[in-house]
DNA sequence: TGTGACACATCGTATCACGAAGTATATCGC
DNA sequence: GCGATATACTTCGTGATACGATGTGTCACA
């Protein structure tokens, strides 16, 4: 998949990734796998960029002797995710301006 | 419109706005303009960076004494837009995954 | 004992959209 | 004729950011 165009969904998946239940780096890249790969490098930057933009919340727990980082959406964060469901509304036209095939004898 | 979602189509609407017709910076702009809207720098960067990929070609001409820089889609650059459909249909599905709302009581 | 899964962190780099500013010509109103 | 506006392209600097490389440490299993 091109870089350019996964750099505009990847702040609203991860965050979708975390919508429903709160979840930890690892998980969110197993969940989100099958849709779309990434690195842990990728993810741990975004989700320290959602989290100084206040879209998410952090909370550190132990599990099995091993430090789990959990986190959990907030308001700001499923805003963000509407203004991208919006924002894809205008992409989809797009998209019909940039696959339409030329009709006719214009 | 954010940004980041913007960088992954841009290449692929400029290419598309001279898939029918030979066009130059300032007419693309224009016929670009309902869809998206792009400052000439952009433009002109994205155009110089989509030529030195192959992707289309240039040719210079006189019009009413100002010069104009007429740009021509190649095949490269006809593919790379069959490249971005392909690429969407799996940003559509990620689109699935991201505006999903939890059914039942799971 | 070592290999692989788990879990998070940091650093450097390359890519790229964009605002600002500049150059130059043509047209139109006054 | 003069200023404003449209046409047309260019260059420079900056900020955002995905990612590979690398590192730290734990745990399970053979």
């Amino acid at each position: 998949m091109d870089i350019q165009l996964k750099r505009g969904i990847l702040d609203a998946c991860v965050l979708a990734a975390i919508k429903n239940d709160d979840s930890y780096g690892y998980q969110i890249i197993k969940d989100m796998k099958p849709y779309l790969e990434l690195s842990e490098s990728t993810l741990y930057t975004i989700l320290k960029r959602l989290e100084t933009a206040e879209m998410l919340t952090v909370r550190s727990q132990e599990h099995d002797g091993r430090l789990r980082k959990y986190y959990h959406i907030t308001e700001k964060g499923r805003a963000r995710i509407e203004e991208f469901r919006r924002d894809f509304q205008e992409i989809l036209s797009i998209y019909q301006f940039i696959t339409r095939e030329e009709t006719e004898n214009e």
